[in-house]
DNA sequence: CCCTGATTCGC
DNA sequence: GCGAATCAGG
């Protein structure tokens, strides 16, 4: 199964949503898996605290001094208020959310959630 | 014991 | 690059 800007758009936007892996899986029709080694490749940020850092022995030099270096997240500036909607390529440099102004507290902005609810039948 | 999440290997 | 397998943690 190709991977289209808008499985990787749906991927990123139940992953920001907050949507546990199997249900993102039946929603991509895939296994969780798939969508965790996709999320990791597209770079998605983690979510769950159930990372193991140390815990699988990698052999790897220890020639890495912490660098002072704060990448700024891919995502991020996701907010309460703030519309989540993916704009353009998941894997683009600048990728970004909407951001727009949502109602009370809704996921997207009066524009986008109209989208968000489309049963995608555009043909 | 079961489920979720992350990372790595193979195709 | 995608998918599946494996491991660890909760």
């Amino acid at each position: 199964m190709a991977w289209n800007p808008e499985r990787n758009a749906l991927l990123a936007k139940l992953w920001s949503d907050g949507s546990p892996t199997p249900s993102i899986a039946a929603t991509l029709g895939t296994t969780k898996n798939a969508i965790l080694g996709k999320a990791y490749r597209l770079g998605l940020p983690r979510r769950a605290p159930s990372s193991r850092p140390g815990s699988a022995p990698r052999p790897v030099c220890s020639v890495s001094p912490a660098p002072p270096e704060k990448p700024l997240h891919p995502v991020l500036g996701l907010r309460q208020g703030l519309c989540r909607w993916p704009i353009g390529d998941v894997i683009a440099p600048d990728f970004r959310f909407c951001l727009d102004g949502t109602a009370d507290r809704a996921v997207y902005c009066a524009h986008h959630a109209r989208i968000a609810t489309q049963p995608s039948r555009s043909r």
